[in-house]
DNA sequence: CATGAATGAGGTTTCATTCAT
DNA sequence: TATGAATGAAACCTCATTCAT
């Protein structure tokens, strides 16, 4: 099913039609900026480096960003948004529990890696802890993108489909932090043979729910319950 | 138990009786690299702000480490050398199986923390994926971390004590994946009301586990059996 | 006629009118680069001092030239084109085939005074013989040089004027050859109590050529085929 | 008789009889030293490359020279003395004037490359010109040189051998400038087609005397008396 | 005699930023 | 809107030199 790990679809041409206040010039320089910022970090990225991406010359990046360190909030700024819409889109679909939670799981891994620029800017800024502003952005983005999960759980944990017993929002952490721990290894499979398996991410999905749902459900507790 | 998360044992004294091979002048130049470069990452911190950490002249750092870059190999090696020695010493106690995983996540747990210079630049390093050298270091460096933990969960599998249907790396990843979010994240915590029961890792520590256990434990199968 | 060896016409005000595609700014940096180069050498020659001689900053000159290697191949791309119209422009006048000679001799050593920037830069570059990009311009220009004069030389081979038991290039050597020395040496020429007499350029050439001449001319060989 | 211009006879080893004031030590130092300032000139070799070449430590370099200005001067002052010693045993042979000119030429030739390094450093000071102390060595061993033979010519000169309305000293410039110029320009010979002949030093002399002898020689007075 | 450690000064180059056009 | 020219600060690194051993 997945060929590279993920069909990385082409994820950066609407942004032009929901963000039309932005000259398409800037967009350019935000585009640009985004990539390298997400392959290499904030300090080792010059302006110039960007200009060169955007196509663009180095004043004229000054020109629509007034320093880089505004550039850099731009971009977040931008990673958020789209983080936030992405996951006000997710949806558990319909069924039962288990099967909401896994089509939740399997489509949060999608999108890390269709935005996985995005991915990766976050988990720098989480990686830093201390940038003021940047940081700020950045947790409150987490904070909605945990609090959907969270929600969700937590409505089956009401309608007793779930343990109690359990922190919902331990539960989601074991589905973020595993898929995030995916993506930030996948480029690294291929040195642990351990890890095969998990070359498709259905496969590495399929898994992670096996162990979590057995894990949470409360008809293991019911099993119990009847001995 | 944790005031400030761990009490952040300090972990830089006894190097020197361990590595006795390499000069005080260069190993004063290491730790300084080491802590900063973990902060801060490689490019935003400069020889300048290496040499003022180690009291030493910027030209002495050059006279013991030929470029900043082979001054960050060393301290790649040195980190992944220590998180090696870590990893050996791991100790999964005994008692059941339960209780020796629950007793390998925590311990687990606190080296992450005990270590929390080499954790990040490690993590800093997965981040990347692109730099040859460096990366096969960490690359191997955590691929016998991740051995070892494998290795004991397969010994369970085999005497029937977990699910034989679930890869052992699989388990493998929710253990170090969970922790690992939980080390990337603790900083975070107070903006995550949801989140603020794991403030105490232990408590963390024992929700994970409990989760995982009940999720390969053999038994839920034994019981389904018997229906 | 010669006060201080020679009267050193101004050199680098026509300059901006033969090279008009060079913006100002590089013009300046190039001349004073020119002149530094010329009087102490590569090596020897920071890109502060030639910042400072050009009255701009020092990142200003990387403005305009990418690496300090690629300003000297500049510097001596603009000397070798201007030898080489120097040359072009070389006259052996008419009269004579020793009219000429002496003629050429002489405007050739002046030329090597006027430019003598250039001719330092170029003798510096023979000195070297390894480097190999600037080498070739230098070899190049050399030998357009070379072979304008070696031509001249074989015209008069031809009319049987010059013996023709001598290479023509033989004889160009001597007279370049000699210049050049001239060139080298007139600096010292206060300590050699001998060469008082090459104090004055037009002697020295007219000995020279008085020499080379009777050695070449064939009316001796006439003599003597009449004795 | 000439390989590779010519048969590079081993010139360091008898140094060392030459001088046993210095230690071994500190010989060893000013070879390399020799070797490298004159192949690249003062200010681009560095006592690090020197102590390499050498097989010293740095600091041994200063140990035996106080500075590296210092060692500069020794390095001269000990090219100075070889190409003294050098000049004093050049021989002028015996047998006719023309032949004592011929045999003198191409024995200086032959000198200039058996002592290479020294040429190589004494033209690079002849090309700076200013350099107060180290230039006097120079100007020194220049002068010894040119007078040797000047005075073998004004012999003949005063023998009515050569002619008398020409400055010996003028003779001996191009004798000694285009033997410098051979020099200068032999590693440059394969780019210059015309000078093919030229790959031949024994040839090279032999038109270089031919053109001079018959230039400067009374019998064409002598021829032109009886006209 | 010989060396490793250490350093201040200075080298080339890069960077973020400003400004006139 | 867009750019080339210009720059002060700071980056990495080299250099000649000193000193303790």
């Amino acid at each position: 099913m997945s060929d590279i790990i993920f069909s990385q679809s082409s994820p950066d041409k609407p942004k032009a039609t929901t963000k039309p206040s932005i000259s398409s010039g800037a967009q350019n320089i935000l585009a640009a900026a985004e990539e390298l910022f997400a392959q290499q970090g904030y300090s080792s990225i010059s302006i110039n480096a960007i200009a060169k991406q955007a196509g663009v010359s180095k004043a004229n990046v000054f020109h629509h960003f007034e320093t880089k360190e505004m550039l850099y909030m731009a971009v977040l700024q931008n990673a958020s948004t789209e983080m936030s819409d992405l996951i006000a889109e997710l949806d558990s679909g319909n069924g039962s529990a288990s099967q909401q939670i896994g089509h939740y799981a399997r489509q949060h891994l999608q999108n890390l890696f269709d935005k996985a620029r995005v991915t990766q800017l976050i988990l720098r800024e989480l990686q830093q802890g201390d940038k003021d502003e940047s940081f700020q952005l950045v947790r409150n983005t987490l904070n909605k993108n945990f609090t959907s999960i969270v929600n969700i759980i937590k409505k089956f944990q009401e309608r007793g489909e779930f343990r109690q017993d359990i922190e919902a929002a331990m539960i989601a952490t074991v589905l973020i932090g595993c898929n995030l721990f995916y993506f930030q290894t996948h480029s690294v499979l291929d040195s642990f043979p351990e890890l095969a398996f998990a070359k498709d991410p259905d496969n590495y999905c399929k898994q992670l729910t096996d162990i979590l749902l057995r894990g949470i459900e409360n008809k293991n507790a019911e099993d119990r319950g009847s001995s």
